[in-house]
DNA sequence: TTAAATTTGTACGTATGTATG
DNA sequence: ACATACATACGTACAAATTTA
């Protein structure tokens, strides 16, 4: 985003973060009015606009405008599957290295998802997941504040016996969305790749038997060393 | 190919015929001849590059020239016989485009998926899968050969109904593996991607109620258009 | 090792055509 | 018919990366 990366670039990703609050259907300003906006030519506008038509975020008419064509497409894979990961399977030692734990207030998305008020004081996870060493994963959990939670945390146990610590016996999976992203600078370094390599994002929300959300957490997996199995029960 | 058609598409054209007679690596004349030999701007040859480096054809870098990253026979135009009608789809894929269907003998592993000799006929269907017609995934799937089983698939019905003509009313889900890989020059060209941008790959095997394999697919999904959500019963 | 030439990338400007509303 | 808005195509200039001398 600074000064070496191209001005259609930076208007792209601009755009294309505005466009996490659009509908499909609706329009965008005109080309000229975006090169206004922005400062810059209508031809650097344009290859903006190019850059978002080849993604599939955009689609311009002549005469018309510019409208937003599709948001990322939830696409439901089965109602009775049940979510694992490979190593599991394969008899790997799995592992996990907790890099920090914090209570801090809970960005909206976040309380929203554990149904809480929003600026909630919230006791956030991160670190990385292991299979017999390697860097395979790295994760971003948000829990509700129970006491003590956050030092089981910090132990590095778990999440399953860091919450049965807390009084919590067990926690099912309410739904889990997969998408293939780049990896951006921050996760190239956590899990050993370039940027931009294939990443698989796993967004999560885990309940307890009664319902209540208990932890919301993003996972990314390097692409070339994680398959995920979805099989029926 | 007339006046109407815009110059940067007829060059583009032009040149997609002419690297049919190219091999991977070869260097194409420099924008500034390319442009001199059509007698037009230099940007206007860059148009028609834009357009080969998007289908994957070409690759471009600063300073070195343009060069040939895959073959046009490589490229589906040859392959696919026609394009037929998006139908109604198996309940949970907005819609597909039949690309072709073949029968041939399988590969190995396909044959092993199937549970079948090595060296089986199979019938093999390739297509796309969409989403408000926009292309969203690349699909290649082989059947066992059924009496009748090709010619229904070509009729671009569906898998299911596909199915139900030759007499299987029932089919599920026996797994999914799912990783994320950057796109080849092909699959870039199928999903309007660039290449190495990530992709997710779904291998699935269905099979019918009494537990006989039916399907072993492989599906490639546009990572930036897709979110597969995996939700428990 | 250095310097120059080559080649693509970015950004601006101008003009005109064509479809839409 | 008219104004709006995207599409095409020309031009210039400079930056950045690579190749060549």
């Amino acid at each position: 985003m600074t000064a070496d990366t191209p001005l259609w670039r930076q208007i792209a990703e601009t755009l294309t973060a505005e466009l996490a609050n659009a509908s499909p259907g609706d329009r965008l300003p005109s080309e000229a009015r975006l090169a206004a906006r922005f400062g810059v030519n209508r031809h650097t506008v344009r290859r903006a606009l190019a850059a978002l038509a080849e993604a599939g975020l955009v689609h311009a008419r002549r005469g018309a405008g510019v409208q937003v064509t599709a948001l990322p497409t939830d696409y439901p894979i089965g109602r009775r599957t049940r979510f694992h990961a490979a190593l599991e399977a394969t008899g790997r030692v799995p592992g996990r290295r907790v890099l920090s734990v914090e209570t801090q207030p809970g960005l909206a998305e976040e309380c929203a998802m554990l149904a809480l008020p929003g600026g909630s004081p919230l006791v956030r996870a991160e670190g990385l997941t292991l299979s017999d060493g390697q860097v395979i994963g790295h994760f971003r959990s948000v829990f509700p504040v129970l006491p003590g939670l956050a030092a089981e945390l910090a132990r590095g146990e778990g999440v399953t016996r860091a919450l049965a610590a807390c009084g919590v016996s067990d926690y099912t999976r309410a739904w889990t969305r997969l998408t293939a992203v780049p990896a951006d600078a921050l996760l190239a370094g956590h899990l050993q790749l370039r940027r931009g390599e294939p990443v698989m994002r796993a967004v999560a929300l885990n309940h307890d038997p009664r319902g209540q959300p208990l932890e919301y957490g993003i996972t990314h997996f390097a692409g070339a060393r994680v398959t995920l199995t979805v099989a029926p029960d």
